[in-house]
DNA sequence: AATGAATGAGGTTTCATTCAT
DNA sequence: CATGAATGAAACCTCATTCAT
């Protein structure tokens, strides 16, 4: 791994576990044991590190979620899916502890990060609307919609809010797994009677990661 | 009102505008005319100007929402709930902008805050009950308790989510009040057949309000 | 007790307890459960607090040495003149734990200061002769000048030494009677034949005092 | 020079020269023409630089009075202890003047000065055996170990007791060879008969450096 | 006599960033 | 690529002192 991948792999790391405004240039670069001149020879400023991070993060979250055209969605996609979302949430998460003074700060990071939103809002509601294809979930367009935001907001805040809840921060897998159930009973109203059996099983999967050792 | 109260409050006003950390102990003073000692002598340190904020807002919070006992519900109950989470989120913004942040750095808060959830949790699933009681809302024990958590999420969670959609980070009412349709949504596959006009009439009410000048 | 010989005797007691430096004005006033501005009332600024508690030990410094106008020393007066030298010490030792800094910065008091080191310059020469006349010790002039000068440094000196030597810098009576032995060593080649038995006496009291429950 | 020995030299010049309460980290950074951030890369605050005069200090001490085993002294030897002691008194007389204040301030300097405390009482005995071995002094062990102890005392004591009693408070180098006369009186009624002229030869030397522009 | 809010200069320290080597 | 000393603006905070009441 390249020095510039380092940096950006170690200041992850530190703003994860302390928060970026804790963490300064010298931080990182003593984690590293490079010379914060050194760190400023790859990028010209802490900005760049925290927009660079930002690129991780899409990347990841394209690779995970763009929709693969006309599919129809088995029980394993939609797992996938959840996973994949909150494995996303945890390894970015000091993203969402302070997204609003990220974003105040820095106007292309702002632009970039909205445009992915829309994308996301987009992607969401196209699983949605597949779910209800293939007859998983039923509900007229508006309401699946509002439940395709409803579970982007679920993902998008469950880590923050958890996070507040327990002493230090430190956040586990089983209380993630809690947000799963949390968009499991949001959608729950809208399974179909013949997906019932289907519920109970993602219900019960997650239920057991939820329980383990928490 | 003393000068005490109005640091705590022009902090409060200039926190919102612009985000704690850009707002130094400096900017509140010249903010208010008065030098910068004497914002000293009210408080010891900024830190104590945040927990006397906080003081605030889990006094505004006890008086909203301290359910009184064996009460009938009437609609009128339902909005006034609704509308104190929302004159909350949005009195005091930057606390749920920068939550995290903030309890990361003072643990004396961080526990103020968390036995606070505690108390709350108790609040919104005692509320929900009562809401079955007076024949809003049906569903078993189980399912009020998560649909509870769920309300109490979506208020604890919404302005991070939402202020980070908007361009400029500016949070605005209009945006807040789909943080109501938002619970509106969460509770509607769980109002009874006797109150769906009742349902109407709230959605209704709040759309309006989230119309307004967006 | 006047407001006044308050302010006096807490300062004291604080700047004793922990320094000159540590101890504010406002520290002095909250001690005493007065206003800082009831302070200012009394004392135009900090210096004059300092001056006044000077006056206080110039008071008792004086009632404790002025020589009795030719009058023959006994022993019991040297063990007075000791005794009382250290209490002294004692009860000022803040100001000989930075004197020099406390002088330079306010001329007055280094000017009455000094006007008093030369006074008891005297006065410790004139106990000197006086033992010498009574046969107690025996030394041409000279000697008799360097030894009082001895003595005048072991009294000034050895409070801040001690305390130097010990965790806290709390020093105990005990540690403070070593410091007489310390002058009665000094003196003891200069004891006379005849007086031997009155120096192993002298000795023999002041190791009694020095060992209490060391 | 590097920049952090420049800073050590220059504080402790500042400090001699008016105290190390007048002088701020802006001073000594001002003097040497760095930025106050220079200054803090250097060290991470004030105290820091007051502990590594003290090691300095330490070191100074440690490579003057260590004693060399089973050496026979001679009167050059004396002259040695004799000088280093007062150049010791005269590079760190800042230290001498407000020891209190320092050790009261930090409590690992206290430590390490206590510590050193011992290993110095030690070493004095030492020199002051070698000093009877070599037939300059006589007296019981007792006697000598008395003396040892007023020698660390006087040269402990004496910048504190002698600085306060100069106009101006500035200690000079003469006053502080009349400390170096003040041990050789102490010594003196313990030098041996055959040692009578070395004493005078000593006493005679440091009078001529005591008289220097008095 | 006494209050206590208010002042403001100035102290210590931080940290993103630069630059000669 | 890398070093690490250096910068300087600005943050937080202190405290002797003042003054209207």
């Amino acid at each position: 791994m390249k020095t510039k991948d380092k940096i950006i792999h170690t200041s992850l790391k530190l703003f994860n576990e302390r928060g970026e405004r804790q963490i300064t240039t010298n931080h990182i670069a003593a984690e590293l044991g490079i010379s914060p001149g050194n760190l400023y020879y790859h990028f010209s400023n802490k900005q760049e590190i925290i927009r660079s991070i930002f690129d991780l993060y899409v990347a990841q979250l394209e690779s995970s979620f763009r929709p693969h055209a006309d599919q129809r969605l088995s029980l394993e996609h939609l797992t996938q899916y959840l996973d994949a979302s909150f494995e996303l949430m945890w390894r970015f998460r000091f993203m969402y502890a302070n997204l609003l003074e990220l974003l105040a700060r820095d106007a292309e990071l702002e632009q970039k990060y909205q445009a992915l939103q829309l994308e996301l809002a987009n992607w969401s509601r196209d699983i949605l609307f597949q779910l209800r294809e293939s007859r998983f979930l039923s509900g007229d367009d508006a309401t699946m919609a509002e439940l395709a935001d409803s579970v982007k907001f679920i993902i998008g805040a469950w880590i923050g809010y958890q996070s507040a809840q327990l002493k230090g921060g430190e956040i586990t897998k089983p209380r993630l797994y809690q947000g799963v159930l949390k968009i499991l009973f949001t959608l729950r109203p809208y399974f179909t009677d013949e997906s019932q059996n289907i519920y109970q099983d993602l219900h019960q999967h997650y239920v057991k990661c939820a329980e383990r050792s928490e």
